[in-house]
DNA sequence: TTTCGTCTACCGGAAAAAGGGGATTTTATG
DNA sequence: CATAAAATCCCCTTTTTCCGGTAGACGAAA
């Protein structure tokens, strides 16, 4: 029996997972701990062969705690577990030493087989998380630089003022606020204002 | 005792939840589903008292799926349920009729304690969640209303496209995405596209 | 000095959106 | 069934944006 130690401060998560591996034969459930702390405190008097970790913990982040897990318990196996599906964590997690990343979403069989890859020593991933990080290209959305004159007609814009009342404010001519209105357009390589205002907010580029 | 449907699309949450109501004396489990229009359909045929609704569902989400259920079946109480903390989720999640908000790290003292109370008609609130309402008031500027074609065209429109694109995406003339368009700036009270993509996007009413 | 980037300004024309109506058909609901 | 709300389609005019250029002034850098 591979015995696994839950660290997740979500009972219902905590009790899903017993429940989800109650009748396993080869999964046992040795633990549990709502936080970082106390799961570090816990692992020196129990031992645990795999431990699911949550990475939203109240006192210490999945991925810090992952490392300092690792470093105390070097046999313990580590997967990581969360809602997120965003690469980042995912990658961040693998480098701290997780032996594997599950969703929340995975169902009894996935749950199992990661347990048994990590504990063997290999490196588990579920459908999901390996989609993402076979993806295409990380997307380098590469951001467009603007200068400081563009940057104040954007944000001018963005408030839903018209060329000749950005003109007003400005102190300039209306055909310049449209030259730098193309500019724009241009540099961010969208078609129109709408397409340019979202693309602004999406990488922050102007404030609300 | 209450029968409580289960509407979530994680595993390890819905058997937690089954397996923290296992031995309780005045709540059980008739059912649950991993999606919006799966629990619609089942909760024709089973008859449910109480149902805990996900806020985060793959096709439809929490807070839309609520108002679907109240208007479905009317005597459902609905308890929300998600590991966000936001005021705004809470809020919008019982103006769309639900009788609580309940979060992923209750107890089961909490959970038994929401399902009473909800399937009682009274309002749940859990410290956390009351704690985050009863704080200062941070302003809430009165979302307009879309309705569902609106939510469309809006979408596509912040996506850079013009009317005659919309018109061909969506299989209607250039001129009802136009009406669309002049409800929705009306809705918004702003002059323009570039106000309106903005103003979308700050309260979230599209993604990215 | 020459080049480069930025800001400024301009032209003409096409395309789209904004503003103001009105009207009809679906669809949900009491 | 009535009726309201949503979704659809239509007309017109004006305004604004979009697109393709060009081009001078100025300062900084090469």
């Amino acid at each position: 029996m591979i015995r696994v130690f839950i660290i997740d401060d979500h009972p219902m998560v905590v009790e899903g997972i017993k429940s989800l591996l109650l009748h396993s034969s080869i999964v046992e459930i040795c633990g549990d701990a709502q936080d970082g702390h106390s799961a570090l405190e816990a692992l020196k008097s129990i031992e645990a062969e795999v431990a699911l970790v949550d990475i939203n913990l109240p006192d210490i982040n999945g991925i810090d705690l992952c490392g300092m897990l690792k470093k105390q318990f070097p046999k313990l196996k580590i997967l990581g577990l969360s809602t997120f599906k965003e690469r980042s964590y995912i990658t961040r997690m693998i480098n701290a030493g997780a032996s594997g990343y599950l969703l929340k979403n995975a169902s009894r069989e996935e749950l199992e087989d990661a347990i048994k890859t990590a504990w063997r020593g290999q490196l588990y991933m579920s459908m999901e998380a390996a989609a993402i990080l076979t993806k295409p290209a990380p997307e380098t959305p590469e951001l467009p630089m603007l200068t400081a004159r563009e940057k104040e007609v954007l944000q001018w814009i963005a408030e839903g003022m018209t060329n000749i009342e950005i003109a007003e404010k400005l102190f300039i001519s209306p055909l310049t606020v449209d030259s730098h209105r193309k500019n724009l357009l241009a540099k961010f390589g969208v078609k129109n204002t709408a397409a340019m205002v979202r693309f602004a907010l999406e990488y922050k580029l102007i404030e609300y």
